[in-house]
DNA sequence: TAATGCATGTAATCGGTTACATGATTCA
DNA sequence: TGAATCATGTAACCGATTACATGCATTA
């Protein structure tokens, strides 16, 4: 989904200013599953501006430089709802951790133990920031949307997986490469 | 990981030509967490013969074109492992799939339901393919990598996680959207 | 006073995708 | 005969990342 898109997404769900579309992609609901960032974001907003997608209004504030707070038109709503029409593509996973571990054998033992720690380590992270995200709106008595709650759903279930998966093996790895380890690898030719 | 130290990394394991390199993208053990296409991989080529990271023989072949069998050099190799010494950043997850289901209350319930049944068979062929990866290596006898069985395990309990995630949520999901879907949303302003 | 958060934007660069261009062989 | 597989490459385009540029307010 490219960043155009996904600016006018974020902007169904309510008014917000280009730095408030940034921390949805950096912690809110769309960060585990797309991404965004100023340099993309900003001039997204401007073309968007342009074709009329969106309107801006400058809401001043005291001192600091006036914000500008963004909403989406009816011809917006209309482009999103043409995008919802898409057949989505499998997703893309992208993971350097599995590459390094992948080679395993070329790692030394406690590198291999570490990047596998700090891995589990994170994915509990990952997992307990959607658990919070939740619970904090089931508190605010935010209106339960569905789609959210699915989403939010799946985060959990595959970061779960994910950590589960890597403490159950970690330890028959590390036997199965034990005395393998950092073995200079046969200069080709 | 760039497609440069991607192709060195397959090239580690044994010679290869472009065109093999690119079906180990497309359906071997990289397939899932790491991605290259020829446009990406033929220069990438190039560019590490030019610097001495591979050889290329050319195999000549009956009538066909000949094709260039490359192979790692002891420079190239010393690459890869500094390329193993990188810390690497959270995995990279981006999902059309879960864009789409996120807004669950502007899709019909046919395509909600259409959307997740299609995936979950996708995520049980992405499962049942690495299964059978490894069950083929099996057969074969071929010497267990540690690293490369890990990593197919990992993938198998994610595909495994995100299709059950799917399957027992799926009814509830289509149960609290029932009677609102497709609402036209209102026109901002 | 130093760092962090709020706030907006531009410009260069870069890597990769897509499409194009070619051509032989094998299988249905 | 037509489709699929094998096989290699180029070029245009595009989107996004990165770094740069600025400046005030708050908090530690």
């Amino acid at each position: 989904m490219d960043v155009r898109t996904l600016c006018l997404a974020v902007l169904t769900k309510g008014d917000a200013t280009g730095y408030e579309i940034n921390k949805m992609f950096e912690e809110g609901p769309f960060a585990h599953f797309q991404n965004a960032s100023f340099g993309s974001i900003y001039p997204a907003l401007s073309r968007l501006l342009a074709e009329g997608l969106v309107e801006a209004r400058i809401h001043d504030q005291d001192g600091r430089p006036g914000k500008k707070v963004y909403s989406i038109t009816a011809a917006g709503n209309a482009v999103v709802d043409a995008a919802l029409t898409i057949t989505p593509e499998p997703d893309m996973f992208r993971s350097d951790f599995l590459f390094l571990v992948y080679f395993a054998s070329r790692l030394s033992e406690e590198r291999l133990t570490d990047l596998i720690d700090r891995r589990i380590e994170l994915y509990r992270r990952k997992q307990d920031h959607i658990v919070e995200q939740m619970a904090a709106r089931e508190a605010n008595q935010c209106s339960g949307d569905p789609g959210r709650e699915f989403v939010a759903g799946f985060g959990i279930a595959i970061y779960k997986a994910a950590a589960d998966y890597l403490e159950s093996n970690r330890a028959s790895l590390l036997a199965t490469t034990r005395g393998a380890h950092a073995r200079a690898p046969e200069a080709a030719e």
